[in-house]
This record gives C-alpha cells, structure tokens and sequence, in this order.
DNA sequence: CTGTTAGCGCGTTCAC
DNA sequence: GTGAACGCGCTAACAG
C-alpha cells in the first residue's frame, strides 16, 4: 500500500506539503500542487479514510437507519438521500433495523463507534417513546416517524391530515362501515389512526380498526381473520401503508370479493403496483423523494450549525382517487 | 469520550490488559479480566473503530453495492445478506450504484479506502467486461452478474436454463410470436436472451427481441412503440426482469389489451405484485434470500481462505405458472 | 510557502 | 500474567 510518505518522496516534499494539497487547507504554491497531484496520480495513491477519521476527527459518512429495506417507501427516500449524498462526494452507511429495537440499537451504537458525521433514522415506536437527545452524541434527523412532543429534527407526513382527507374521501362516496387496518407499531400508524378516527367523528359514525404488523402478510391474515368473524363485509377497508395495502387486496381476492362493487379499497403509499391491478387503487401518495431530499439537508444544516433550533418540517400527502373507489 | 486509557486507571491496569481483554486475545487472570470488564461497562466505553482499524488493519465492514436499490430483486438479497452480518456481529455498508459504472467505480474505490473486508457487487456490464481479479484488493463476490469466462467468487441464476423454460412453457402454451423484452445494460439480460433464443430454436421459430433499459418506465414505452409499429400483436410477451414484468403489464393496460386472452404474459422475478393482478403472472421466480444468504457465506469463506479457488455457485430458477399464461 | 514534529486511540511486541 | 513503549497513516500546530 503507498502511503502519504510515499508520495512526498516521489514529488521532492514533505508529507505535510502532500496533506495540505489534498486537503485542499493551507496554502501551497501552484507549481509544487501540480507537482504533488501529480505523484498522487503515479503512484495511484489513495489515504487512508482510517487514518485519517482518526487524526481530524471528522469524517464524511453519513448514517441511514431504516426499519425495512424491503418497503418501497424506504427504498425511495433512501435512493434520494443517496442521490443528494452522492453529488457531494458523501457515504452512506444504510442499515436495516427491522422494526427490531435491538437491531437498532445495534446500529445506532455502530454508528456512534464509526463516528459518522450525521445520521437519519425512522425510528422504532420503542425509541421515539423514550427519546432524549441527549442519547446522541452525534446530529440525529428522524424521517417517516415521530411526534409532537418529540424534541428533534425531522421530516414526516402529515398523517393526521393524510388519514383523515383519505377517510373523509370515502365519506364523500357514502361508505359508513370504514374498516381501518394500521401499524401498531409505528408512531405512523397511530397517527394516521387517529386521522381516521378524526374523520369519522365528523361524521358521527363509529370505528372500526385493526392493529396488524406492518408487514403484507399479516395484514392479509387481519383481513380474512375479520372477515370470517363478521357476517356483514364493511364498506370500505383502508391500510395505513403500502405494504398493509398490499395484504388488503390479496386478502380480498382470497375471499372472492371484488372491489368497488363489493368493497371500497384505499390506502396510503403510491406505489407502483396500485395503478396496475384492475381497478387501479386510490391512494394517498407521499413525496418521498423530497422527503429524503429534505432529511439529508436539513441533516447536513444541522452538522454545520449544530446550535440551530431544532425544526420538524411537515409535508402534505397528496390524495390519487383511482377506481377502487369508483363512484 | 472515554478512551482505553480511562478503562485502565478506573480497571487498576495497564492499557494492554485492557486491550487484551476486549480483543479476547493473550492471557488475562479470570479476575482482572472481570474487573476490566466491569470498568468497561461502569465507563460506558467503546472502542473506537476508526482507531481500531487504523492499528489492526482489520474490518468486520462488509460492502454491498446493488445496481438499483429500488427493484425488489435486490432488497430481497440485501436483507439476507444484512440478516447473516448481524447474526456474526459485522456491519454491512450497502451503496446503490443505480447502473452507472462511474458510480460503480466511486464506490468501489471508497470500499477500498473504508478498508473493508469484502465486497459484494453487482456489476454494470461495463466492469464485468473489463473484469480482472488483480483490480480488486480486497476479497469480491459478484451476485446476480456473472459470466461464464470471468475469473470471480460469484452467485447466479442459470439464466440460460431459466429462460429456457420460461420460454418453452410458453411454446407449450402454443405461442408463436413470443416477443422478448430484455434489460441490455447487463450480463443477466443477454443471458436470458441466449436462453429465450435457445428455445425458439429447438421449435425452429424466429426470435422478436427489444433491447430496453431496466426500469419499468422504459420498459412500458418499448412495448408501446412495438405495439404501434407492428399491426400484429404478439402471441406473448415477456420480461428478462421484474421492473420490465411490470412495465409491459402496465403497457398492455394502457393499450386495452387483455391476458390471456389477448396475448399471454411472462416474466422474472416472482415479485408480490404478480400475485394480485387479475389475472395473476407467470413467473421464473429466482431463490433471493437463498443467493443473498449463499453470497455472503462465499464472501466470508474467501476472506478466512484467500488462496482457496474460485468458485461459481449457479442457483435453478422456479417455473411458477399462473393466470397470464393459462391454456 | 514549506518542513518538522507531535499526537489521534488503539493493538502488539518485548521485557519483567 | 502484566506493563511500558512503539507505531499504524494521517493532520494540525508550530517554526522557519
């Protein structure tokens, strides 16, 4: 391996001279840079990130904590923070927490231990219920999750609104029977809850809601569970994410029941395979590239004014009404 | 932050006992090894990694570079492979090259620089035909990517038999005119084409091929400019991948033409969108977690035996015949 | 503008 | 079984 030293001998100076100019610090005369760079290209030399984390203390690596890589959500916002890390010649350190306070936890110290510049998490319900800042030693952005009284950056939907303008959509088409199916687990769900909840007292109409684990499978399960327990099928069935969305559908299409006919189908996440089942599915779509645009800048303002006040920005969803809600 | 030598002052030891004992390696009484210990959780301390490396030169950072974070494909693999790192202890720095070799070539360099244990890639077609062991200093395995006369560690579908197949269900499905739709940036899809071609062969049968790149988009706007071009539709259309599966679904909606009826559909990758459309795919469904899981063990196994030969673990595609291609 | 020097925090010889 | 001392490769402070 060629080392700093390596270089300096090569161009006629001293290891210092080479650090300044790849550095891109101090002031180093142009004839000497060119001479420098030059060698570095000759002997392909390439320092040490190790070494060099070490002696400065900084480092460009930033971390990506998401709770499940195989959600599209996550895969969308991660690409677009990658996208924007990328262009500024940062890493990204992505780990996978699961859903699994113990696995993030495992990750959140990795990080602390690589001494990464920043991270950005969406956190496990666990985590956010007991939140300090003070647990960080590093500038920490939530995405997808977090709370009102939660003290921290972050960058999440308006689940309240979302949940409640979706609901209120299928008011509007006369369902009464809204059957809810939500994550449990995530600050998400309980949000996007109590949006339906909102939308229904409107209405004076009373709820029905089901906790499933965020995941296709369960939900599907939820579903036929519900259905083989009530005579009457509800008017409409509506899941706080993509994924619960997804087990919605092919637990109906277990069960033989079409949509809208039969049953009104609705859900938040655009992805892409609600616009080619037939009948396409009405939803309520996220931004997530801007969401992850917005997490990685409002991360990299706080590692440069790391005394600013903290800021939770909000976005709007945006609602598509596809034909499982047909009139 | 606390560092090693705080451990020690607080332990009554030296910095090396210390070492010794959180290495595991040299001998420490029973005793002092438990006050050590005890120190270590009284301090809260962590060894700091970059330091750690730095001395050693030595990582438990494993890297995985995917060519698009967003298909399925690799989110699957990604997760088996994230599971099996955390079961060891070991981090995985995962990176989205997004099929662009300069990004390829970025993060392969920063791998090298992060000083990682190994990597595992999925090559653009650009590096796989430049492809030389000597280029890479650390240990590599390539998944999904791979061709015969690359000299690498690597895990792969049998492309050429799984297209095979496909295809010749089709033929046995009496289709004629089967039309194949095939990611050209990468080795996967040409060997998929060798496979479809293979089998038009042994039926005697011409081959009507269209070169698309791999994202769905793309893939919804070949089908279109094939449809519009040519009076006769085809017998059958199929995909050398999920993303392009579902961009001719999309297509064939957009254009009213219905399957089976109209024409039949195929594709790769048993994604879980195929299973809820009406009528549900078609699919060569490929062994994700089994090639993430494979991959990683590879990698390992290369890391503890370096002189060990190279070996190409060939994984058999699963022919799961649905709706789209019925009788 | 440039060179010399002192550590960053840790693992590892070598003595004891 | 344990401690003292060195150096991994690099950056930053200080001289010149």
């Amino acid at each position: 391996m060629t080392r700093i030293s390596d270089v300096a001998k090569h161009a006629g100076v001293s290891v210092a001279t080479v650090s300044r100019v790849l550095v891109g610090q101090g002031s180093v005369s142009e004839a000497t840079r060119e001479r420098v760079l030059a060698s570095v290209k000759a002997l392909d030399y390439h320092p040490d990130l190790a070494a060099r984390r070490l002696r400065s203390g900084k480092t460009d690596t930033l971390g990506l904590i998401v709770s499940d890589i195989r959600n599209p959500y996550f895969t969308e916002v991660s690409r677009a923070i990658e996208d924007v890390a990328y262009a500024r010649g940062m890493r990204v350190l992505l780990c996978n927490a699961d859903e699994d306070p113990a696995k993030e936890r495992f990750y959140l110290d990795m990080m602390r231990d690589e001494n990464v510049a920043g991270v950005i998490l969406s956190p496990t319900l666990s985590l956010l219920n007991q939140y300090r800042a003070e647990d960080f030693s590093f500038p920490l952005v939530l995405v997808d999750r977090c709370d009102a009284k939660t003290e921290a950056d972050a960058v999440v939907l308006d689940n309240i609104d979302a949940a409640q303008r979706l609901t209120r959509h299928l008011l509007e088409r006369n369902c009464r029977r809204i059957a809810f199916f939500y994550g449990a687990a995530s600050a998400t769900g309980s949000q996007r809850l109590a949006g339906y909840q909102a939308a229904l007292a409107e209405a004076g109409l009373s709820a029905i809601t089901q906790p499933v684990k965020p995941t296709t499978d369960d939900a599907r399960q939820a579903l036929s569970t519900y259905l083989e327990r009530h005579r009457q099928t509800p008017d409409a069935v509506v899941a706080s994410s993509g994924l619960i969305l997804l087990g919605l559908v092919e637990g109906l299409r277990q069960h033989g029941l079409r949509y809208p006919q039969d049953v009104i189908v609705a859900g938040f996440d655009d992805m892409p395979w609600t616009r080619i089942v037939t009948p396409d599915i009405t939803v309520m779509a996220q931004p997530t590239a801007d969401i992850g645009r917005t997490a990685i800048e409002l991360l990299l303002a706080r590692i440069a004014q790391p005394g600013q006040a903290m800021r939770r920005i909000v976005m709007r969803g945006e609602l598509i009404v596809r034909g499982s809600s047909a009139a």
